[in-house]
DNA sequence: ATGCCTTTCCCAGAAAGA
């Protein structure tokens, strides 16, 4: 079974170059970020002559996330309980949803960004990740093989980021998200790194701007964790380079975990 | 990168991204 996750960067935008990774990369479940779309504008058509049933939550412009599987999708739940909102706790984003696919339960993330460490969307962010935590505890210590995977907006390490100088003062590094994350791990989910295909790291994201992507200038911050019915049946993990190539790819590349359940 | 792209809203330029 190959699971993948992928920040699409708009799926409507992306549609022709997501039809052909669906077709080459074979995933059986992908979860997606930022599809930038509302539910009835997902281009669920598209990728069902492919064999994928397609579970979404969009809000329209912004966020959005999916989950594509040709094994079977069932009880989605989308979003999460007790997820705060911005910029007010009664505006809640459309960042996340789960769903099971045959064996597997995944859940599909797209944590907020946070600006900078000063902006409310950073406090924001904290709070998301804190509630994340808790909507995942029971999947995490559970005996079903589970991940919750997407773009989690926080570079685990200084390894995961192309200069950790750089970063100085910038969301995604601070200690704050790092221990989060980590705290996210405590519930019993594992950091499943995917090899390294090219440079020493194995980044996911490039920013589209100053040739980022050639010069090595990455993060790894699309993150798949999973529990440990999952992480003990993981064959191999990498990162689909090949997709952030050519004209018109989106920033992120996809991270595919072959399992043999 | 305090905006060296890209996408959305919708047709101009702001907002957002990380």
């Amino acid at each position: 079974m190959r699971i993948a996750t992928w920040n699409v960067n708009s799926v409507l935008a992306r549609l022709p170059r997501l039809v052909d990774w669906l077709a080459h990369a074979a995933p059986d479940v992908v979860c997606l970020q930022e599809t930038k779309v509302d539910d009835g504008a997902f281009p669920a058509g598209d990728v069902a002559p492919l064999g994928y049933a397609v579970a979404h939550h969009g809000d329209g412009r912004w966020n959005g996330v999916a989950v594509l599987s040709r094994v079977g999708l069932d009880d989605v739940v989308r979003g999460m309980p007790g997820e705060p909102g911005f910029p007010d706790e009664g505006t809640i984003e459309a960042r996340t949803l789960a769903a099971t696919c045959g064996p597997v339960r995944v859940r599909s993330v797209y944590v907020p960004n946070g600006r900078t460490p000063a902006d409310p969307h950073y406090a924001y962010k904290l709070r998301w990740l804190a509630a994340l935590r808790a909507a995942v505890a029971a999947d995490a210590s559970g005996a079903r093989p589970f991940a919750v995977m997407g773009d989690f907006n926080v570079a685990p390490a200084d390894a995961d980021v192309w200069d950790p100088a750089a970063f100085a003062g910038s969301t995604h590094v601070t200690p704050a998200e790092r221990a989060e994350l980590g705290a996210l791990r405590e519930t019993g989910l594992t950091d499943v790194v995917p090899r390294i295909a090219k440079g020493p790291h194995p980044f996911t994201y490039w920013d589209y701007r100053a040739g980022a992507f050639h010069k090595g200038m990455g993060m790894r911050i699309d993150l798949v964790y999973a529990n440990a019915a999952l992480a003990r049946s993981v064959t191999g993990a990498w990162v689909d380079r090949e997709a952030r190539k050519g004209k018109g790819p989106s920033d992120h590349a996809p991270v595919v975990v072959d399992l043999s359940l």
